[in-house]
Formats: structure tokens, sequence, C-alpha cells
DNA sequence: ATCAAAACCTAGTGGGTACTAGGTTTTTAC
DNA sequence: GTAAAAACCTAGTACCCACTAGGTTTTGAT
């Protein structure tokens, strides 16, 4: 365990050794990631270049790696900082059985507030397919973790009797995701060829025997 | 009109016109959309190059660029040859109603035995997303007539009582073509954790009265 | 006020990119 | 066989890439 405390700190400053970051630091690292984000979503990871990166942020190529070391690395933040962002602000996923379904309705129409955090995992788990992908593990454990969860919730329906019939819990979740992620792709082409919200709602009714 | 008769040509020919290419050229064409077609499978269009391709044909940057006058050329005629392929294969596209949902579930099993084909669109219709992007534009006319020919489809299924109530013809369209999307993304990042054409035809028995 | 570390820069490295100019080899009609 | 166009190459353009070495400026605890 590293000692972060200042008098460890201050401790440590006595004798020449490493420092903590300033005070404006934290909210540079976060101005990064956002520039990022925006950068790898229009173009993906591969074709995004550091430079798009830095130039948003006001900095030089070199100075953005002082903050992050390398290209991987700076990718791997910005999904580390969208997964706790996302998790924290709806909650989504504490919830169980329907309530959690109404929570991935919430959750369509939320995205499309968000149109550029949909297109960065919309090209960014495409790309990624490829198994040399260095985000490729990234989205395997993601959609693991989503179909898991989303399992459990149309689990709990089934027990009580609001799955249709012949339908799979892990069958409805599997489509649940798919269909999010195909009419993402349809809806980025053009916003007013899908409503996203509407569209997830149909499905959801048309597999079970609840409102939503 | 341009006249193309071997006359034409051999008259063209005497006065030191342009003549035709030679016998060896269309298959070396052919050589290179393939091999154009896997680089951008893999890669995308953006962050795969023309040396990549070049290499796998077995000729130089500037050779390939003798045959296609730049990159994005090279990449319409990836497109435009594919659907061609595709067109012609299954002719999923000519039948109607039931018959072609047939076909969509055919074309789905299809699809498992050519995953380098469904990296390509998985990953350029994300990819395209972006209205710079040289694709933007195709792959907006192609989910137009994609959506169009299901609704047709739907709307006849409807017409003879086997689409259940409360789905619309157009959302099911929109949402069989989502849902074809989105499994592809779940298959290429692993493929055993999805049976594509099984998945399929558990969406279209959920929301017809019919069998597939 | 001092001073060391953090933050950031300039100026490179070696490599890749799409694409071009101009020449050489190969094909093919005559 | 000849000649001209097609096919293809070498060698270059100008530019972008991720990343580094080493120096300068800024910060902040003492």
């Amino acid at each position: 365990m590293t000692d972060t405390t200042s008098a460890a700190v201050a401790e440590a400053s006595r004798r020449g050794r490493p420092r903590g970051s300033y005070a404006k630091t934290e909210a540079r690292r976060h101005k990064i990631l956002t520039a990022a984000f925006e950068v790898f979503s229009t173009s993906g990871y591969r074709a995004g270049s550091l430079k798009d990166v830095a130039d948003k942020v006001g900095l030089t190529q070199a100075g953005l790696l002082h903050h992050f070391p390398n290209k991987e690395a700076l990718l791997e933040a910005v999904l580390t900082l969208r997964d706790e962002e996302s998790v924290s602000r709806t909650g989504a996923l504490t919830a169980q059985g329907i309530e959690m379904l109404r929570g991935v309705v919430e959750l369509a129409r939320y995205n499309t507030t968000i149109p550029g955090l949909v297109a960065l995992y919309c090209v960014l788990s495409a790309e990624a397919t490829d198994p040399d992908h260095p985000a490729h593990e990234y989205f395997q454990r993601r959609y693991n973790w989503v179909r898991s969860t989303m399992t459990e919730a149309f689990d709990e329906l089934a027990r009580q009797g609001q799955l249709r019939s012949g339908i799979a819990p892990s069958t409805a979740a599997r489509q649940l995701v798919a269909l999010m992620d195909g009419l993402q792709v349809q809806w980025l082409l053009d916003n007013d060829s899908v409503d996203m919200p509407a569209e997830v709602v149909a499905f959801l009714e048309a597999i079970t025997t609840e409102k939503f």
C-alpha cells in the first residue's frame, strides 16, 4: 500500500522524493479525456491521432504524453472514466427485474442526448472485434457482463410469468443488447430514421406481458 | 455511348487511340478488391492502408493506383462488388413476404461462413456514421433500401394476419435490421457467444405467428 | 525565497500515409 | 516483328504518425 497522507508526502518531499500532482492537474487530465473521447468517437482509435487530442486541449503531443504514457493508456483511461460516469449516473444496474429493464429504456432515451458517447462505443466496439485491437478484451468482458446482468433481469421476469413463453432469458438478453447496438448505428447515420427508446419499448412489450 | 466493338477498337488502335485492358487485368482487379476487402474489414477504411492492400496482391502502391485512381475509389469498388455478389448469390431480395424473411434467416446462417465480410460491414458502417466519411451516403442509402424492402415483407405478413398485433411493419423492419447488426458485433467479438440464425428465428417467431 | 518536482515545450527520431512523375517491362493488335 | 498502349516499377513528394531526449517554465511545500 502506498502511503498518500499529507504528512507522508511532506516527509517524502524533505527527502527529495516524488511529490503528488498539482491542483490543476486533475482538471487538465479530465479535459484531455474529454478531448480524446471526442476524437476516438468520430475517427475510432486507430485513425484518431494524439495530435488531434492535444490540439483540442491546447497542448503539444509531448505535453499530452506527460499525462498518459502512450495512446493505448489514453484509450483505457477514456473507457474506464466513461464506465464509471455512466454507472454512477444511471445506477442502471443496481435495479433488478422489470425495474432494470425500465432503466434500459431510460438509458436509450438518455443516449439520444449524447451522440458522441454513442458514436464512441459504436465505432470502438466494431473496431475492437479484431483480436489484435487493444480494446478487444475490454469489449469481450463488457458484453459478457452486460449480457449476464440482463439475463438475470429476464430470469426474474420469467419466474413471475411476465416473459412470453418460448423465449429464453438469455436469448432475450442477447437480443436486447443487439437491438440497442444496431439501433444506434441507424440512429447515428440518420437521427430521424429511428426513435430509439420507442423501439426498445416496442421490443420489450413484444417479448413480455408488461407495459414500458 | 462508347463503341466497344472489336472493329471499333481495332480502328482506334490504328489511329493510336486507347486500347482496352489486357486479358489478365480483370482477374487482377478482382484480386485487388479481395485484398482491399480483407484490409478494410480488419482495420476499417481510415486505418487500412493502400500498402497493406498492395502487399497482399504482390504489387507496389503505385501499381495498385494504376488500377484505382485513389483510396476512395477503391473503397467504392469494394462495396459495389460485394453488393452485386450478395444480390446475385442469395437473390435474397427478390422473394416477398414470409419467403423473404426466410431468406433473411438463411442470410444470417450464410454470414457465419464469411466473418470477413461481416467484419467489413460492421467496422465500415460504424466508421461511416461520421458525415465526413466517404461511405456515409452509401450506408444511408443502403439502410433506407434494406428497411423499406423489409417493411414491404412485414406489410404482406400483416395483411395476412401473421404479424402479432401492436407491431408496426416498419418497426419490425427497423428492429430486424438492428438485431442482425448488433448480433454481428457480439458474434465477431466471440463466435461462441451467439448463434446468429437461431437468434433471428427466435425474434421472427416472437413477433409473428409463423414458424421459421 | 528556495528548490525540487511537476508540467510542459522544442526538436527531434524512425516510420507510415496517400499520391505523383517519369521510366521500364509486358501484352497484344496489326 | 513492330509499335503503342497497358501494366507496373523506382524514386520521390509532402505530410502525418506515435513516441523520446533533454531542456524550460510553473507550481507549491518548506
